[in-house]
RNA sequence: GUGUUCGUAGCUCAGCUGGAUAGAGCAACGGCCUUCUAAGCCGUGGGUCGGGGGUUCGAAUCCCUUCGAGCACGCCA
């Protein structure tokens, strides 16, 4: 289905060939003066110059020739060469009743999906996941989602950082700690317990103070880079341990995510990669790519139109050892082995820009992926405290995930509870609803690739633009719609009717954004768009909704339409929070 | 130093593939509940779009320059 805006541009393009203008000029605009009118078209002032013809007298061709079309209930040709245009209340109900009954509203979705891989989320095992991985996570499902209800075949894959130093770290600690484990006597050669030998809450005490320790103590390092080695070889123990991590990690991290309403297609980590690595060195090294500098194996990837110096591509250390960059190269080919994308998407932060751009360069150069491999990167901005600088604790630590969650949903109980006479338990589950919400929306209704300030107060707001206002409305109509139902009226069965008045005809003309809304939200990868457009419905369903009594309409039919109206709205609401990954509950 | 992103109302943000009078929300002030959830709606005040120059019939939007802020710049991830 054309967008209303295709629609109207295709009739007004013919209208210019019709007056004896070239149709290209004949595009239609929402109108930026709705007091004027609904649409535009300001093609007359681009054409003049080819016309040689004042731009008013051109639009007021195109007026003319508009006479009969019964589409447009106004069309003036202004000063200084606008062609302003109001739509007909049958055409729009008719376009509108069209999308009610198309699958997905009438979004033009691929016929041939796309293969895409999105890769976000990107924890660390053994670590806690803090405020830093809120983003990646949210923006991540959120764009997976809506290239998925584009049409494409998607996968999510969290990225794990399951390897390199760290891992080593946690190790050495742990021999500090437990020297008796099995896992650290080189000579063991029975089976090593199935029971972990720590539990989470240990293990995130663990990596900090390893961490710490090896920034001071110089012996302790090389001890983790030996551990590090002896992972990356192959030793029993170290693998078996290394296992262990894993098996505790994983669990609380899908916990974890779980609250947030993310999930994952696949839980792969750098460590799948590694078996990658060698021949794909070897086949940058044969294929010419790569040479030797200052010790370590590179690759150039400066570009004819680079205006700045472009470091080389760094694949292996000096000590021969892998890095980041590695393993992201070889995970592109784990991915080409086993996924074959059309279409890669990596949601990180935007400090990263410069090794995803190494990374794509790097790997279109030396073929592991192919040259119309398409290898985005979406780099979002830094979650700030409201004195503008990285969010923190009170103390100035790194705040948990887990704790700014509780925060949020705790602050969400006390607002339902100051509120409504509602009992505790109906309470707690709208609360974590509504705060889920909360932190969604004040996240995704900025643009991604800016830096925003996260403030609890204005989040987890009832009032303006924020998940709890979109979420109530949503409730309102619900509870509409239930009181229909409940005095025997049926829902489903209501048709659209014609626009009544100016609010349901302005919630109808929101409401005909949607296709064009989710397209620009794929391909510009920018939530933030679908937020605004819900914001929109929600302030034009609010007024529609004071304006008119529903249930008490005494005439049936355009009682009916609302109602149809109503549904429809809700639908949409609906269908545009469950892509930004969010959900509404029945009351509040 | 090189590069990059950004600078819009007191605050938080839209708008940026050029169009008419630059929009929201919060905060402030004033109205609207015997009637579908007032967690709402309606209204008022508030901006030389960091400064300067240029392109254009037309610039917050494109180009140049300048000031200010953030970030990144081969052996961390």
């Amino acid at each position: 289905m054309k967008t209303l805006l295709d629609e109207l541009t295709l009739r007004i393009s013919a209208v210019f060939e019709k007056a004896g203008y070239d149709g290209r000029y004949g595009k239609v605009t929402l109108s930026n003066r709705p007091d004027l009118c609904e649409f535009q078209c300001n093609g007359a002032m681009a054409a003049a110059k080819e016309y040689k013809k004042a731009p008013v007298m051109i639009a007021g061709d195109v007026a003319a020739a508009l006479e009969g079309e019964q589409i447009f209930i106004e069309v003036s040709a202004v000063a200084p060469g606008f062609l302003n245009l109001k739509i007909s209340k049958e055409f729009l109900v008719e376009y509108l009743s069209q999308m009610a009954g198309a699958d997905k509203y009438g979004l033009n979705t691929f016929d041939i999906p796309k293969k895409i891989v999105v890769d976000y989320g990107g924890p660390n095992v053994a670590k806690p996941l803090h405020v830093g991985h809120l983003r990646s996570a949210i923006i991540g499902e959120a764009v997976k989602r809506i290239c998925r209800y584009m049409g494409n075949d998607v996968t999510g894959d969290i990225h794990l950082g399951d390897w390199g130093l760290q891992m080593g770290l946690i190790m050495t600690e742990l021999r500090k700690r437990k020297p008796y484990l099995s896992y650290f006597d080189p000579d063991f050669s029975g089976e090593y317990p199935e029971e972990a030998p720590f539990s989470m809450e240990e293990l995130e005490d663990i990596y900090p103070a390893a961490s710490a320790r090896s920034k001071e103590d110089e012996e302790y390092k090389n001890e983790a880079m030996n551990d590090t080695f002896l992972i990356q070889q192959g030793e029993p123990g170290h693998v078996a341990l290394w296992q262990q991590i894993m098996n505790v990690s994983i669990p609380d991290l899908k916990k974890n995510y779980d609250k947030l309403n993310v999930s994952f297609e696949l839980w792969k980590g750098e460590s799948d990669a590694k078996p990658y690595i060698a021949e794909m060195v070897e086949g940058m090294k044969s294929g010419g790519y790569a040479y030797e500098s200052d010790g370590a194996l590179v690759v150039d990837i400066k570009e004819d139109t680079d205006t700045k110096e472009v470091p080389p591509c760094m694949i292996l250390k000096s000590d021969g050892a892998s890095l980041y960059t590695t393993t992201d190269l070889a995970t592109l080919v784990d991915r080409r082995k086993n996924i074959d994308p059309d279409k890669l998407i990596y949601i990180a932060d935007k400090r990263q820009e410069m090794h995803f751009m190494q990374v794509f360069r790097c790997a279109k150069k030396t073929g592991v992926v192919d040259k119309d491999t398409e290898l985005d990167f979406l780099g979002f901005g830094t979650m700030n405290g409201k004195d503008g600088k990285p969010f923190k604790t009170r103390e100035g630590g790194v705040m948990r995930l887990e704790t700014l969650l509780d925060e949020i949903d705790e602050e969400m109980y006390r607002k339902i509870r100051d509120n409504h006479e509602v009992d505790e338990e109906e309470a707690r589950a709208t609360a974590k609803i509504v705060a889920l919400a909360a932190i969604k929306y004040g996240d995704l209704s900025n643009q991604a690739t800016k830096d925003y300030i996260f403030d609890i107060d204005k989040f987890t707001s009832f009032e303006g633009n924020t998940g709890p206002y979109i979420l109530y409305t949503i409730v309102r109509i619900k509870s509409i719609l239930n009181k229909f139902t409940e005095s025997g009226g049926d829902v489903k069965s209501a048709g659209l009717r014609e626009a009544v008045n100016e609010t349901d005809k302005a919630l109808i003309l929101e409401l005909v954004k949607f296709g064009q809304v989710i397209e620009g939200a794929y391909e510009e990868l920018a939530p933030h768009k679908i937020c605004s457009y819900i914001y929109d419905v929600a302030n034009a369903f609010n007024s529609f909704y004071h304006e008119n009594r529903i249930l008490g309409e005494e005439d049936k039919s355009r009682q009916e339409g609302w109602i149809a109206l109503l549904g429809l709205t809700k639908e949409l609401l609906e269908t545009c929070i469950e892509l930004l990954g969010f959900y509404a509950p029945d009351r509040m």
